[in-house]
RNA sequence: GCACCCGUAGCUCAAUGGAUAGAGCAACUGACUUCUAAUCAGUAGGUUGGGGGUUCGAGUCCCUCCGGGUGUGCCA
């Protein structure tokens, strides 16, 4: 796909590649902030004047003489402020190009991506953090896939850990027969997991306990691993149940046991101990233990203990070279659901089986999206180990997607009855934890909006049906909070509070919503739309100058769409999409308040009106799309 | 100690080194017999934490100070 910046900086950069050292990536444009500096403009002759120590204005005319016969959309090309290089589209080009190319499909970049997200601990039911995870991974995917690759979305479950443990001990008086009987087991561990994190806390005994039964579920020893399994099994399908509300779903279920159980980190260490990534410490504090050194730091980071013992890294390594291919084992896999709606299963790895070819793993780009606080491990296997494994004709590459975490205001915390300290009182937030039971259950918070929502719903059409009803409130809250967790940029520290998570004006995803749902209002009741047949050459020169105007700045803002999901993936920073989809409803809401359609007599510019609400919609749709937020039939 | 991140309107946040720093919320004023008022229009609100520097140009880059946060384990 070739949208139309990228048409101009084709040939912007042909015409300068021979002088100067450049690549296209740095030929930037963006649209002037008057009409009188043009409709598109680029800042390329000061960053050229800067490599060679020449005069931008200099540089800017003869780039202007180079390319001016090339581009015929522009009725001018100019250079102003001493540099900058501004260009005017000829009348009544950026409508009919947009129209042309609405629904132009991304080109096929034959790129496999992984990204892995949502990885919850399988031993109590998901919170806002997670949320937060899950819903900027399934933008990431959606917008991807939008820019042509081919995407694999997998889920990561550490069915081994220390915490999968911890409430496995808190549950050793029932049977296993006992537990199954348990409603809403992973709410249920919530609460048992934050009483065993108190009875654990400052007793050794229990704690000696614990790794006993941790111990027993690694050995496979029941009932400690038959329960271990039932309940990270159980848990599991409680989070893909929860994220399948918000539309956020999966391909592959990774398990961290079959990892283990087909000794992947065995062949990890191989390949690292063969290309000396991975070597024996010359540091006495680190006597027989194997290293890997983080040259960014300068610290040598201990994989293999002195006792033979692999430490937590070990398995991310193995996983990431399994990952991007580097790597000759595979794992076994079944099918372990099927959504409702039949047409996606999600596979999970398994330790034996058939040896059937899937197509997982193997892909070029990889995408670990995961908190800021483990910027430290990731960067060492994204930077020590996969970037030197990766030769330079087939690039392999591990990309850290890191994000601040979701705290709570103090506020928020004690609406939820726990009391906190003078300390945390005196914060701008408080961490939420797992372990004291601090946070806010996504389940809760997706309930608490569906309630709102359907109050809201029900003020607006009393007369309206129950179904109907909460259908539309359940979509209205997967909007608000989906918009809610990624509008925000990723080194935001997200201060939780049900005020600002539960607004519905303003910046928010109904907002969004509202805009499309009456675009498509107004198009439901238009007497005939094929009285208005797309038509690429309208006679714009009927508008009045203010509408004009107006309209003007939509349809440039338009022409940014496909460059803006490119520059939220080049900077790995989804918010970008939910700030120009915002803009860009302001902009539309504010131009058909002024200039009525329906209602509009003279047929020709109701015919420009309708085309431009028409284009509006159709990049609107594609939006909120990208970011998994629905569209209601009314509001 | 070392490394990284943040500090922008009363509050919550935007702003690829680019032309006049923008939104929402809260406050105030106005627009529903009208294509949906979950909307729109308007008023007010700023020494971008302080100080230096680089640059044609700095909220953005560099240095320094102040304030806040995170990471840095033979834990996971």
């Amino acid at each position: 796909m070739k949208y139309l910046q990228e048409e101009v900086r084709e040939k912007l950069y042909r015409s300068i590649k021979g002088e100067y050292d450049i690549s296209p990536e740095e030929i930037i444009f963006s649209i002037p902030p008057d009409r009188k500096f043009g409709c598109l403009s680029t800042t390329i002759p000061f960053i050229l004047a800067k490599k060679k120590k020449e005069k931008p204005f200099l540089i800017g005319s003869r780039i202007i003489e180079k390319i001016k016969a090339e581009l015929p959309y522009f009725s001018e090309i100019k250079l102003a402020g001493g540099g900058f290089i501004n260009f005017y589209f000829k009348k009544g080009f950026l409508f009919k190009y947009l129209i042309e190319h609405k629904d132009r499909k991304a080109a096929d970049k034959k790129q496999k991506v992984i990204v892995e997200h949502t990885s919850i601990n399988p031993n109590k039911a998901a919170h806002i953090g997670h949320l937060r995870n899950a819903c900027l991974g399934d933008v990431l995917v959606e917008s991807l896939r939008f820019l042509g690759c081919e995407v694999e979305v997998q889920n990561y479950l550490d069915d081994t850990g220390i915490q999968v443990a911890d409430v496995v001990w808190g549950l050793l008086h029932y049977g296993l027969e006992e537990i199954k009987k348990i409603k809403g087991l992973a709410s249920y561990l919530w609460q048992l997991y934050a009483d065993v994190s108190k009875q654990l806390a400052g007793n050794d005994q229990f704690k000696e306990e614990r790794n006993k039964v941790h111990q027993k579920i690694e050995d496979k020893i029941d009932p400690e691993y038959e329960i271990s399994n039932y309940i990270s099994q159980e848990v599991l399908r409680d989070h893909i149940r929860v994220m399948d509300m918000l539309g956020i779903r999966y391909d592959l279920l990774v398990r961290e046991s079959d990892i283990i159980e087909l000794d992947f980190f065995k062949s990890a260490a191989e390949i690292m101990l063969k290309n000396r990534i991975m070597y024996p410490s010359a540091d006495p504090e680190k006597k027989g233990c194997q290293v890997i050194k983080y040259k960014r730091e300068n610290i040598e980071k201990i994989i293999i203990r002195s006792n033979n013992t692999v430490t937590y890294i070990g398995k991310d390594i193995a996983y990431s070279l399994w990952k991007t291919g580097l790597f000759e084992k595979d794992f076994y896999y079944k099918k372990f659901h099927t959504y409702a709606d039949r047409v996606k299963d999600i596979y999970i790895t398994d330790s034996q089986g058939g040896k059937e070819d899937f197509g997982f793993g193997n892909a070029q780009t990889v995408y670990n999206v995961i908190g800021i606080r483990q910027s430290y491990l990731q960067n060492i296997i994204s930077e020590e180990v996969i970037a030197p494994l990766s030769p330079g004709d087939s690039q392999r590459e591990a990309i850290h997607f890191s994000y601040e975490m979701v705290a709570l205001t103090p506020r928020c915390v004690e609406e939820l009855g726990f009391k906190i300290t003078e300390e945390e009182q005196k914060k701008s937030h408080v961490d939420v934890s797992g372990r004291r039971g601090i946070a806010v259950k996504a389940e809760d918070l997706i309930g608490k909006l569906i309630v709102k929502s359907l109050q809201e719903v029900k003020l607006r059409d009393p007369d309206i049906e129950e179904e109907k009803a909460k259908k539309i409130a359940r979509e209205i809250a997967v909007g608000a909070l989906r918009y809610f967790m990624i509008k925000f940029s990723s080194k935001t520290v997200i201060a939780f509070d049900f005020k600002d998570a539960l607004a519905f004006e303003g910046d928010t995803g109904p907002y969004l919503q509202y805009t499309l749902v009456r675009i498509n209002s107004i198009l439901r009741k238009l007497e005939s739309r094929e009285a208005f047949p797309e038509k690429q050459d309208l006679e714009l020169s009927l508008l009045e100058e203010n509408e004009y105007g107006i309209l003007y700045e939509i349809l440039l803002y338009l022409s940014l769409m496909e460059a803006q999901v490119e520059l939220a993936i080049k900077n790995s920073e989804v918010s970008v999409i939910a700030n120009y989809t915002y803009t860009l409803c302001q902009k539309a809401n504010h131009y058909y308040h002024l200039f009525p359609i329906i209602a509009e007599e003279n047929q020709e510019i109701k015919h420009i009106r309708l085309s431009l609400i028409l284009l509006v919609k159709n990049k609107l749709e594609k939006l909120l799309a990208l970011m998994g937020i629905p569209v209601p039939e009314k509001m």
